[in-house]
DNA sequence: GGCTTTAGTGGGAGCGCTCTCACCACATGG
DNA sequence: CCATGTGGTGAGAGCGCTCCCACTAAAGCC
């Protein structure tokens, strides 16, 4: 196609790549004028844009970023932080659709993402002063736990931030973008109850997080509106082992179970597992209802009912929302919230 | 776009992070000795580093990178390029491994991970002027398809460069880290003839990438040393949803397969499925050997035998090569590839 | 005519840092 | 005595960029 652009700079180790005064003077103009030009700037005659224009082409200019961040006092870059201690609990695809989502929404600014993850305590008072030290634009935070109360001093420090998932202090009035999991929870509730099922359970999530909260609190609520029995309540860290174990606990304290409800896919491939194992046909004897609508819970054999959980989609809304903050600083926006949606697969109606 | 981005101050924090100069002015030494106390510098009195050190604390002092880079010629940071068009792919939890794993290594450098995902045509140009804006010190490239030709030529622009997993051109001597992937298939071969099984078949990878290529090759060589015919290959795309449907491809070819190998544990679970929805019985009918060692495998009732592959480790030894290639310009590093190993589970043995 | 306005330009200054170099004191060696 | 280190220091010069301000030329208005 281009012949010319398709080799701009191979350039082994001699040759330093063109500074904005190169550039400038193979225009034909000053320094200035040509900054203005790449900056789309509008004091710019059409023929002097012109010059700049081709002279980038030909020079394969690229501006600085270190000398440019130096004087707008801008990184040009966000955190996406991951504030998660286990390494299993990492593996979960669900980091990767929101490592994916927060890409795709940084795609058309020249923002960079940078990754943030920390683990042992000492991590995070690193983290935070990295934060803190103006490395970066803004930053989003996932999946956080409440023991991390440093993540929410965040707000504080004026950085720009956005969480995935609503942080447990709502009172700071940190912008956030979240599913409906109370919603989801009653959803499951209600399905199960109008599939005729009664003696119900859950395996919710854990208590220190607020997506696991919000659907126990939704699915309970659920069950309340159908005029049934709350029932046993086992916690699970939201992964397939965890939910093998918890479904393991459930029938040795309920075996008279016929319908339950996982707080993730993954727990629920555990418990299907479990059931199965344990002779109890599903969803014959036991329904079985998940949560987010992993890919892999086809590996089911039977689908697997679910509450739809659009993962990069969020992650996409919660870098579009940082984006704006960035670019309008003061203005805290208001939470997003996605509706939640019933996916009805083969584990929960005969 | 972002024209009227004429806000230089830090807006509404107010108190701008010390400089140098009011570290030194606080530590009662000059900048330059300031910056030589921060930088390790060996010509520093005891009293003076002790001094910056204090004043440090006191003043909350973070060095400004922008500044730092732009003197220095050194962005300070790494790239994981992905070059994954696929979102479905992307959601293996193999790359949330690479990612924890680089960002192991990278934890003790102040190098920071800026993650760069190429989908398009048109991004892979995008990626490839990133690469070469010296925005980056360096890069890791992972998971790269035959057709991802631009990233070979990165090699060639002086970037220091690592690759997780063999490149297609190992002639420009670009370093990588592997498992030793043929070595694997020939174990996954000899297991199942070792079992007692002659009627074998294999769910390939895409032959796109040199990892599914290198375990078809180790298997087809390990069936060859134990005599027996090397049967049919079915390609599959790594992901569960296609290891199901190539096992059914490879049921009505070879209705008779009493062992299949497939070439990644997400594969092997869909084969798993797909076996058990056909009635047969596994591994009594059918033993299965997958690829991984995912921790997901544990939801197929019976463990699945597979071939551990500690992708953490080798993204992590890869990052660690890259540091190394970025303190040591110049010499190029040797491959390294793990050995594979052979995790037997209940899905092949009675 | 004198003025203001306006579009466009170029010359500086300086962002916060590192690094070279000159410099000093005090050792050591001839 | 001078020559030669040697550990320690500080002043100054930039790195490549953006932005402020002074400036021009052409146009508009009384």
């Amino acid at each position: 196609m281009n012949a010319n652009s398709s080799r701009p700079a191979p350039a082994a180790a001699g040759r330093p790549s063109p500074t904005l005064e190169d550039l400038a003077l193979a225009a034909g103009v000053s320094r200035s004028t040509a900054s203005r030009a790449i900056n789309g700037g509008s004091k710019v005659s059409a023929q002097a844009q012109a010059a700049v224009d081709a002279a980038i082409v030909a020079l394969g200019y690229t501006p600085n970023r270190a000398a440019r961040s130096l004087v707008t006092r801008r990184a040009g870059s966000v955190a996406l932080v991951i504030p998660e201690p286990d390494a299993r609990v990492m593996m979960d695809p669900y980091f990767a659709a929101v490592i994916m989502g927060v890409n795709e929404a940084l795609r058309e600014t020249d923002l960079q993402l940078v990754l943030l993850m920390s683990r042992a305590g000492d991590d995070s008072a690193r983290t935070i002063r990295y934060l803190r030290g103006g490395h970066v634009d803004g930053a989003i935070v996932v999946s956080h736990h409440r023991a991390d109360d440093w993540v929410e001093s965040l707000g504080a420090t004026g950085l720009p931030t956005v969480f995935i998932g609503r942080p447990w202090d709502t009172e700071s009035g940190i912008p956030y973008v979240d599913l409906d999991n109370f919603e989801g929870g009653r959803l499951a509730a209600r399905h199960l109850s109008g599939a005729g099922r009664s003696k119900l359970a859950t395996i919710a999530g854990p208590t220190d997080m607020t997506a696991a909260v919000d659907r126990l609190q939704g699915w309970l609520q659920g069950l309340r509106e159908a005029g049934l029995q709350p029932g046993p309540v086992i916690h699970g860290d939201f992964t397939t082992a965890g939910g093998a174990d918890a479904a393991a606990r459930l029938l040795a304290e309920a075996p008279d179970v016929d319908g339950i409800f996982a707080a993730s896919d993954l727990m629920a491939l555990g418990v299907v597992d479990t059931l199965r194992g344990k002779g109890r046909r599903v969803p014959d004897e036991v329904a079985v209802v998940g949560f987010d609508n992993h890919s892999i819970q086809a590996a089911n054999g039977l689908g697997l009912t679910t509450v739809a959980h659009p993962m990069a989609d969020i992650a996409a809304a919660a870098g579009k929302l940082l984006v704006d903050a960035i670019a309008n600083p003061g203005e805290l926006p208001e939470p997003v919230i996605y509706p939640a949606e019933l996916v009805v697969r083969g584990s929960s109606v005969a």
